[in-house]
DNA sequence: TCTGGGGTCCTAGGACCC
DNA sequence: TCTGGGGTCCTAGGACCC
């Protein structure tokens, strides 16, 4: 905790429906819930005049329709709120280099690294009621609210205490009197469950954790989640405020309306999800190693299969191909016989260098239909360009995949066994034996 | 026809290595 | 014949956040 009100946090009030209301001045006034439309959406943000009716974020929308129905429904239009996100971004940067956006309508700023005579709490009182106004003047009309005070937890609290259009300042020393009285639910981190945990301790408050013992909590919540609910009970919290951090999964997922029992039609979807991971992982100049799928069956059961490559892909069709071998093994296992109503596919264990840069030119053709039709014009040299995916002939064991290649050495996967965990083998890149597949057998 | 989509972090168990 | 630890990597699931 430091001893100046230095961390401000700032959260853009109802931002997606506010932007809807800044662009069509008919919703003004009016109810406006933004979200996901079709038959299994839920609300992302409702205006102040739909919140009226109960509606909130994550309700789902026939629940929103049902208590608001005249309010006016609409799908996000995430490019207008990335647009005035970016805008609000720059005017907090402006004012600090240290800016750390926790979503396109949230930011903390470290104030110590602004350029002010004092960190008084009439000092940064005076700043942030500027930066409102700034806010409000570039976006136009759109509201803020800010909170200020000796740490992130404490200004995040702060800003949601006057909300919308609020500035709250909690002078340092204030921050035991302020969530002393609070619900344990304010602490960032506790949610349903850990609530519920505590509530059963007889815990509620932020008063009542903080006369819970260090081993109690580690006892009731688990290791990591104790030792900061200890210590945010406390305020004591030096998290910095962090500018820049690095992307660590990319994924793509969709529910959809009708639960799906069609497999051909669940491959075709999950090979067009891998693209677009692919798309994005190429767009940021990532690869990952880790291949992820994630299958949420007509019960809502969540599953995840994931399997690991030696060396990082951005290859759609090496993604496209894992994410249909993951999802072979649950089809087998009959875990989908029910019914699927969400797919997914992601790419973690990200490396921010692709396997082009490992072996200087690449024999892949730019994008797909991408490994199963390597050029034919290889040479010695250049077979060094393995990739992950590619397709491949034994002299003697007949046709098979790359499953990894790097350091000279290429492991491929044969065809007879299917599933990602099978047996590979491992060949030198330049085995005379080994040489990629091409259709017409050549 | 309750329950999105994009993420992050943590836990726990097993494999494997020293 | 009994039986270590620690560390790292991987997988699966779950809680949580906006």
């Amino acid at each position: 905790m430091r001893s100046h009100a230095s961390v401000m946090h700032l959260d853009l009030d109802a931002f997606f429906a506010s932007v809807e209301q800044r662009d069509k001045p008919s919703l003004r006034g009016k109810p406006v819930v933004v979200g996901g439309v079709g038959g299994r959406g839920v609300v992302s943000t409702a205006s102040y005049e739909a919140r009226r009716y109960g509606v909130r974020s994550a309700m789902s929308t026939r629940e929103a329709r049902s208590r608001c129905p005249h309010a006016a429904f609409l799908s996000p239009r995430f490019h207008a709120y990335r647009a005035v996100s970016d805008v609000v971004m720059g005017l907090m940067r402006e004012l600090s280099p240290l800016v750390e956006p926790l979503s396109l309508d949230e930011a903390f700023v470290d104030l110590v690294a602004a350029d002010l005579p004092d960190l008084e709490v009439a000092t940064v009182g005076a700043v942030a009621e500027e930066l409102r106004s700034r806010v409000a003047d570039a976006t136009g009309g759109l509201t803020a609210s800010v909170g200020v005070g000796t740490s992130k937890f404490i200004a995040k609290v702060a800003s949601d205490l006057d909300k919308p259009d609020g500035l709250v300042i909690v002078p340092p020393g204030a921050e035991l009197d302020l969530l002393r009285p609070m619900s344990v639910t304010i602490i960032p981190g506790v949610g349903p469950a850990t609530a519920e945990r505590l509530r059963r301790a007889g815990i509620t408050t932020v008063a009542d954790l903080e006369a819970v013992s260090l081993d109690e909590l580690v006892r009731i919540t688990g290791r990591a989640h104790g030792a900061g609910l200890y210590a945010l009970a406390r305020a004591q919290d030096d998290r910095p405020v962090v500018p820049e951090r690095e992307t660590k999964s990319v994924s793509v997922e969709g529910t959809y309306d009708t639960d799906l029992t069609d497999r051909p039609l669940m491959e075709q979807l999950l090979t067009r999800q891998a693209g677009e991971v692919a798309a994005r992982l190429k767009k940021s100049g990532l690869s990952g190693r880790t291949i992820t799928i994630k299958v949420r069956l007509h019960d809502f059961t969540t599953l995840n299969r994931s399997t690991t490559l030696p060396s990082p892909t951005d290859h759609a069709g090496t993604i496209a191909r894992l994410a249909r071998a993951l999802f072979a093994d649950l089809v087998e296992a009959g875990d989908t016989s029910g019914g699927v109503r969400l797919l997914g596919v992601g790419v973690s264990g990200l490396a921010d260098w692709i396997q082009e840069d490992l072996f200087g030119d690449s024999l892949e053709p730019e994008d797909e239909p991408a490994p199963d039709l390597p050029d034919p014009g290889l040479t010695r040299r250049s077979r060094e360009g393995w990739q992950p995916g590619m397709d491949v002939v034994h002299r003697e064991l007949g046709r098979g995949w790359v499953w990894g290649a790097g350091r000279g050495v290429v492991t491929v996967r044969f065809e007879t066994a299917r599933t990602p965990a099978g047996p590979v083998r491992s060949y030198a890149a330049d085995d005379p034996d080994l040489t990629p597949w091409r259709p017409d057998g050549s």
